[in-house]
DNA sequence: CTGGATCCTATTAGATACTG
DNA sequence: CAGTATCTAATAGGATCCAG
């Protein structure tokens, strides 16, 4: 299947779009993850979302699976070595979201908890 | 309403996230576009949901709404000065859209119209 | 017990027609 | 031309089931 983009950013959007994708990239960042662990960080996710989501990125080439053959089951997720190369746009991305909050909320009306705990 | 996030990824999703706003945003960075435009550029996209997008992102404030009070109607829309630090995200986005391609299709089996365009 | 699949419902996006 | 309203189609969420 032949496929054409109008420009870049449709590239992006189609790879690392939609409602979880850069989420879930954003937590393989700190390593490799269990599903559960990964489940429980992503705010929200259904397990079926995040099935889903996890083999298109896989497709993508961005997040390798790695099955443990035991019991219980376990299995890991992590960026593959092309993934890694989205670590960078990923801070750029969370570093505005960081400074966003800082300009909409200046008093601290707003929180984002992950931080407000490393105080 | 208080609203509380887990880690900034999510307020980057929550601000530019969905299927349309980065698209949208990006156009933005050329300049003021009516609303047509904008529409044409945006591939795929319906009136309807442009015009949601388009809202979200003015109560963001990171778009502002020019209305020019005449007939034919004429509507504007650019990037308000905030929306401005968006420019560097959505260039680093860009790139890896197009270093994506070029990993995953080096032999240029998906080609990226805007920038075939430009040969 | 963990990871994943399936089915059904709820929510959201798309298509079309209409108004100032 | 820009925007709204209504209806339909697509997609996400929830509950439940299954395999190892």
């Amino acid at each position: 299947m032949r496929k054409e983009y109008n420009n870049r950013m449709e590239v992006v959007l189609g790879v690392i779009g939609g409602k979880w994708k850069a989420h879930i990239l954003y937590h393989l960042t700190n390593g490799p993850i269990r599903t559960g662990e990964l489940k429980r960080l992503v705010t929200g996710i259904t397990q079926k979302m995040l099935t889903e989501q996890l083999r298109e990125l896989e497709n993508d080439g961005l997040v390798s699976r790695k099955v443990y053959n035991q019991v219980p089951p376990k299995v890991e997720y992590s960026l593959t070595e092309y993934g890694e190369s989205l670590r960078e746009v990923l801070q750029v991305l969370c570093e505005w979201g960081g400074e966003y909050i800082k300009y909409r909320y200046p008093n601290g009306e707003v929180i984002i908890k992950e931080e407000a705990e490393n105080k």
